[in-house]
DNA sequence: TGAAACATTGCACTAGAGTGCAAGGCGGTT
DNA sequence: AACCGCCTTGCACTCTAGTGCAATGTTTCA
């Protein structure tokens, strides 16, 4: 019996609202196993199964375009290896490219608050006067990142 | 007469397109300061100085929105600091947030390439199969278990 | 029997930050 | 006076990951 669901079930089994599954579906990453005779969605424990992976991919940072390679992968003959990494890699390198964006952007902010907590003190507000000089303020002297 | 620049010669001085420019226009960020007789805009150094402060602005991890909100506390009567902090700390918050959540997914991704390059030598992908499960890759060294 | 809770479809819309295109006007150089 | 490159307008479209709504059909429970 491999208990069949309907969209419901397999929604709140994977966490997510019906409405995203049928948007994953016209996506490609998902489709029904069958429909009941009232056209309802039929659902078997694979694709709950698929559906989580669906997840646990996007909770990793992948973009759904990239699940779905992995799924197509995952779908053929075998899974190679190779490209797999490659996709990993890949997302890894724009995960680390966007943790140094914000590092920099951090940094900055930082040191805006900084300054502006110290003009305060003063009763005036420095840092909108320095960005439109360009200066960095507090003594925070990195180039333009982006 | 303060140097009237055409939206090109703004556009380059700022390093952006004359498109974003104009985009820039419609979200209200910024007005040219006259046109020619044959309608182009025409903008002085305060406007330059002004799109400099959007793309600092911008750089610096404010949305669009935001930006015009400090273009407000600017062009109003002063900079109420007290504002502009409060707008610093929330992007600060938000940066962060972001910068936690990469982390984990860098984390992750990291593991998940180690078990795929260490399952590589042994000719098969364990990478799909652990998606699958639901199994965190290389937390759990031992074989795989359900 | 009838209401509540679920399901179906398709289409439109969101946010963010622009980009592209069409169709025409203007400016400076050769 | 031809030509190229820049300028004008407005509208539509991009991408991502969905959400909302309308109108209608189905299942379940009291």
């Amino acid at each position: 019996m491999p208990s069949r669901l309907t969209i419901g079930e397999l929604a709140d089994a994977a966490g997510v609202p019906t409405t995203t599954v049928r948007f994953y579906e016209r996506r490609g990453l998902i489709t029904p196993d069958g429909r009941t005779e009232s056209n309802y969605r039929l659902y078997g424990e694979a694709s709950l199964e698929r559906l989580r992976f669906i997840v646990a991919a996007k909770d990793a940072g992948f973009a759904l375009g990239d699940v779905r390679a992995l799924l197509d992968f995952d779908d053929g003959v075998s899974a190679p290896c190779r490209e797999v990494q490659h996709l990993i890699e890949e997302r890894l390198a724009r995960t680390r490219a966007q943790m140094e964006r914000l590092q920099t952007i951090d940094q900055r902010l930082s040191s805006w608050l900084r300054a502006c907590r110290r003009a305060e003190r003063h009763g005036r507000c420095e840092v909108v006067e320095r960005l439109h000089t360009g200066e960095k303020p507090d003594r925070n002297k990195s180039g333009k990142g982006a």
